[in-house]
DNA sequence: TCCTATAACTGGAACGTTCCAATAAATCAA
DNA sequence: TTGATTTATTGGAACGTTCCAGTTATAGGA
């Protein structure tokens, strides 16, 4: 059955009794052959256990089918639901996706993006990690191999990028918390060496201009974008003398921190504090209480993007038009009023 | 800076003014070339924008620095966190892991599989979807390629496992319940088309054997291994006359599941329903209440997992020992003692 | 019948590496 | 000086494909 050595075209071509073209044209079912011919060749496939060698083929063919998926932090569900929505669209057109993590490491992202340049990909979809320096795509351009980013991108790079309208959502979510009455706002977590974060951090603060919010009723925490920055977070907030009564978070994993951190000074989100997230994983809904969210379409994005970069590889370009996803607000119940206000709405 | 065409080691050689068995002994970093001449390469490389094609260089060598790792389910953190795990061990060994999601889907398993012998990875790691046929692995078996099945195996495969003692692990949280004082209990969601649910279920009926919990008294519920699945049990469970007190949820997913629907119905989980989880993912600890959970030290197993892969590899076989990891219960709020026994231990 | 067109198949030259055997240069022992 | 040994470098064949330019075989038209 299994033969020692790995077999080849030409083993197949023995088997069959045919040339090696013949297989060949057979493998990529070209119309040439006799469909008699064609099934002996692929009874002798199987029958020698035949396994296609893509390497070997791409020394000849322009490019392959494989494009890589970097991310950065692939136990964040929110990059997950990403990595879904474009295996749908790579699937249908017959391109597998690899994906590989980079737990937000620059070091880990450069091996990581070399491994996947050497192993023939036909594109990239890269979500940087933090501090990836400015150069670092510098040599993948220069190979034409297109690139794309999702959700991040870099301060000073032409490459394209797929993301949400950050600034609006931020807007709209601080928007929201001021109607609440809260007169006294944070913005909790995030660092400003990622884009991201200004965009987000740019949306609050105009949003605290246009409604008169004065400089120092404006709290501003960096921290990890993680459950656990975000406790950390909301502690240093609450030990600063008129503490704020409300938060936007800069995403999801950051807010669940916050709340639970209230939790443990036995405090409720959306009565006592409230708290709004970014990014509405799946999770916000099911969070007790539920987590007001800025929802991005994650799955839309990731869909998005795939297609960008289907459609780069088609037109052999390394140039699209960056993509700005529409936002909306997902109101729960971790965002209350201000108990102290007479000026918010109905809850 | 960049050239058209994309450079070879002949580009390289001409560039340094050596033969390109020079510049190939430059790249693998081999000690016979004078210290000035790899400098001299080295320059070389940089200049013409060079990029190492695997491809062509596995076409002589034996095998690949890139392993698979192909996983059922990207968006359940307990796999992301697997595959984190995992990553450790490879990057250690100068491994590169590339991901694959099967999203459950047997077809889609098979494509991924296909794709990832052509591209010729040195093994693969795999946690198969349901329904995958016992089949699906022969030709890779017989291509010589080693397979290690994580936290999922196959009815009848002499493929190695590494799984965590899901029988123990069950009759432990099982056991919990008992000693709390519940004495109608039931298992919720998996399917038994999956070793593992037949594990955890053969713990839970041995436990409830162990403790002469009575036939009538053990309710069982098949269901999606989600937050949906987990749902829908529990409201079949509690439309049967004399419900259960208590569950065992095939794993955390699940039950936070269960904890929502309790929710809804203005129950609360530890008080007026017992709810045990299991693989103890991180949100378990932080959702509220906490959740009771069988911890099976994911990334250790992913650790281990590595581990064995590589062992197979260096050795060349595509045999090796299963592993069953230990496991053990973290007790949180989410299983109190049952309302209307006197039996329970103290909470 | 011969000529041309089409259909079905084939041999050989790439593709970019590695590795072996061979060579050239430098060093050493006598 | 000579030969042996070591050090550094090199050419060529091979790896498993694809694709171009043939080569047969078959059929159709005159």
């Amino acid at each position: 059955m299994a033969s020692r050595a790995k077999a080849t075209i030409l083993d197949i071509a023995r088997e069959a009794g045919v040339s090696k073209s013949t297989v060949s044209l057979v493998l990529q079912g070209s119309g040439l052959i006799r469909p008699e011919t064609a099934v002996k060749v692929r009874k002798a496939i199987e029958d020698v256990g035949y396994v296609y060698n893509r390497g070997a083929a791409n020394l000849r063919k322009a490019h392959s089918n494989v494009i890589g998926m970097v991310i950065n932090d692939l136990t964040n569900p929110f990059f997950a639901e990403l990595a879904v929505g474009m295996e749908r669209v790579f699937q249908a057109a017959g391109v597998v996706p690899f994906i590989a993590n980079t737990a937000e490491n620059p070091v880990r992202q450069e091996e990581v993006l070399k491994s996947m340049m050497e192993q023939g990909v036909a594109g990239l979809i890269v979500s940087p990690a933090r501090g990836t320096t400015p150069g670092a795509f510098r040599r993948i351009e220069a190979a034409g191999v297109p690139v794309v980013f999702a959700m991040r991108r870099l301060p000073e790079s032409r490459i394209p990028a797929i993301a949400p309208d950050n600034h609006r959502g931020a807007c709209l979510a601080t928007e929201h918390l001021i109607r609440k009455g809260h007169r006294r706002l944070a913005f909790f977590g995030g660092s400003s060496d990622l884009v991201v974060y200004q965009e987000r951090l740019g949306g609050f603060l105009e949003a605290c201009e246009a409604f008169a919010i004065p400089f120092a009723n404006r709290t501003i925490v960096e921290g990890e974008t993680s459950r656990k920055g975000g406790m950390a977070c909301l502690e240093t907030a609450l030990a600063i003398s008129e503490p704020p009564t409300a938060a936007l978070c800069f995403n999801d994993a950051v807010a669940f921190g916050v709340m639970l951190a209230l939790r443990k000074r036995g405090l409720e989100a959306g009565t006592d504090f409230a708290v709004v997230g970014f990014d509405d994983v799946a999770e916000a809904e099911h969070y007790s209480p539920a987590l007001t969210s800025v929802a991005v379409d994650t799955a839309g994005l990731g869909e998005r993007a795939a297609h960008v970069m289907l459609k780069m590889i088609q037109s052999r370009t390394t140039r699209a038009e960056d993509h700005i996803g529409a936002v909306s607000l997902v109101v729960r119940e971790s965002s209350g009023p201000d108990r102290n206000s007479q000026v918010g709405d109905a809850a």
